[in-house]
This record gives structure tokens, C-alpha cells and sequence, in this order.
DNA sequence: CGACACACCTGGATGC
DNA sequence: TGCATCCAGGTGTGTC
């Protein structure tokens, strides 16, 4: 469910929250999400002080002496801060009690998130293989370009692919392409130069502007303070199929691509 | 290595 | 109202 932005906004909504806070006890009423919690989070997450919050990629990182716990919300995985007593229900799978009386608890239904724990000095597996920040320095139209060479998929599933730049999900990716005019059904090896300086200008710009606006909530998102995000409102081609493009007044198109619903404008983006 | 189908899981919307 | 069907913001794994 969430992409870069929704899991910026977490990060943002939890840190005046977390940081410098101790974690006085971890609950866990079902370890079965993606992977089996790990074990540290209960052994050595406790009594542990959090020095800061983290994101790297869709991952959040709460940060300790100890180690950092590492925490992905998957497709409709949410962090929300309760006053400690609050009964859990049926999909909140994890709390975290902090030392001012309040818990931090986790709810996914479909629960393909994870909660793992990376050691400190080390890089847990999962976020070897990852691909720049689309906001840090690492990330602009060459790097896409150049990776892109002999590609033959689509534009849109390479630019979703975490190995090449991170945090672009199937909404972001759609309204990126569309912003910056090009077919998503292109194959990447045959996007020129030029239009990826415009597509990497494109993704900066759209993720910056949705973590202003406090991320997209189509169903369930929300943030760790309770409140949704308002991008929905600007979305230009996601989940309009056949309404008018917002620009060129084409009918809005949705094709199935590596799997995902496509939206696009068959006029501008070509 | 690259491309793709599939898997995981639940709930909400839709249609009959 | 009940039930079947389809769809959903992610991503690792297996196969060719």
C-alpha cells in the first residue's frame, strides 16, 4: 500500500514521538507476517533507547544501541500511536510500550509487512540490493539511462524496480510517466536519453510534492498521528480510467503490466 | 543475467 | 441478504 511518500510520512509523523524514547516492553500477539519477526525484536529491543528514526527505501528503521528494528508495512501494514491499555484488535499484531505511558502498535490485515532487526556495523539482506534514493544525490537521469541499456520491459515495471531507485510504487510510478509524457508500455531500452532527465525530474518532484501533502490514502492509509494523506486529490492518471486527461482531455487507458493496472493518457504520453 | 508468473493474505467493492 | 469473483499501494522466489 504505501509507496516512498506514505512511509516518509510515517517516518515523519513517529519521530518527534520515538526519538530519544526507551522501548519498556515489545508484544507480539502474532509473529507470522511476511517473515517470522525476529527474534532480537523481543530479545533485545527492550530497555533500549531510540537515537533516531530512519527510512531507507519503504523501510523504516528504529535505531538503537542494540541494533535497529526494521519495519515494512507491506500493502496495508499501519503504525499509529494508543495510550498503553488500549485493546489490540483483530489485525494489530505487534506493540511497542514506550517509557511516557503510550504504545506504538502495528495493524496489517494482509500482512505482507515485516518486522526484522538489522545488527549494528551491518546491512540486513534486504537492503543490499537497493537502488538510490530518488531524492539524494544518487539519483538523476543518467543513472536511469545507463542502467536502462538493452532493457527490453516496460519503462513503468523498470521504474519500479527497487534495484534501480527505490520508492516508486505502482501510483507514483503511473503519475511520474504521465508528468513526464512517455508511454509506460516503452520498452526502457528505447527511452532516450533526454526524456529520463525529464522522468528522473518528474519523480523527484511528484514524491516531493505528495510527502508535502501527507502522502495518497486511496483505502487505509493513514499516518502514525491518525490523519490521511490529501495527494489523492492530485492524482492525474491513477484510478481514472476513462475519465478525461487532466491535460490533453483524452480518455484515460489502463493496461495490465508485469501484473499491475497501468493507467495512462494515450494522447501525451507517447 | 533478464523477463515473467506466481506466491503470500485479507477485506472491500461489484455483480448476480 | 448471500455468495462468487475480482481487485488492491509490495516484493522475494522460482522457472525458463
Amino acid at each position: 500500500m504505501p509507496e516512498l511518500p506514505e512511509v516518509e510520512t510515517a517516518r515523519r509523523g513517529l519521530e518527534p514521538h520515538l526519538t530519544g524514547r526507551r522501548v519498556i516492553e515489545v508484544r507480539l500477539r502474532r509473529s507470522d507476517l511476511r517473515w517470522p519477526i525476529a527474534h532480537e525484536v523481543r530479545e533485545l529491543l527492550p530497555g533500549q533507547r531510540i537515537a533516531a528514526v530512519d527510512r531507507r527505501a519503504k523501510y523504516l528503521l528504529l535505531a538503537t544501541a542494540a541494533g535497529s528494528a526494521l519495519v515494512h508495512l507491506g500493502m496495508s501494514g499501519a503504525l499509529r500511536f494508543l495510550d498503553a491499555g488500549l485493546k489490540p484488535a483483530m489485525h494489530d499484531h505487534y506493540d511497542l510500550l514506550l517509557e511516557d505511558g503510550r504504545l506504538l502498535r502495528y495493524s496489517d490485515p494482509r500482512r505482507f509487512g515485516c518486522l526484522l532487526w538489522q545488527g549494528p556495523g551491518t546491512l540486513h539482506p534486504l537492503l543490499r540490493r537497493l537502488g538510490p534514493e530518488p531524492l539524494g544525490p544518487g539519483f538523476h537521469g543518467d543513472h536511469l539511462w545507463q542502467l536502462a541499456r538493452g532493457r527490453t520491459l516496460a519503462v513503468k515495471a523498470f521504474l519500479m524496480d527497487q534495484s534501480i531507485v527505490v520508492g516508486v510504487g505502482n501510483i507514483y510510478a503511473a503519475e511520474a510517466l504521465h508528468a513526464a509524457g512517455i508511454d509506460p508500455r516503452r520498452s526502457a531500452g528505447r527511452v532516450s536519453r533526454a526524456r529520463y532527465a525529464m522522468l528522473a525530474a518528474t519523480v523527484r518532484d511528484i514524491l516531493s510534492y505528495a510527502i508535502e501533502r501527507g502522502g495518497t490514502t486511496l483505502r487505509d492509509f493513514i499516518n502514525p498521528d491518525g490523519q490521511p494523506g490529501y495527494f489523492e486529490q492530485e492524482l492525474n492518471v491513477y484510478g481514472r480510467e476513462g475519465q478525461p486527461c487532466r491535460r490533453c482531455n483524452a480518455r484515460i487507458q489502463c493496461v495490465q503490466l508485469g501484473g499491475r493496472s497501468t493507467f495512462y493518457c494515450p494522447r501525451c504520453q507517447r
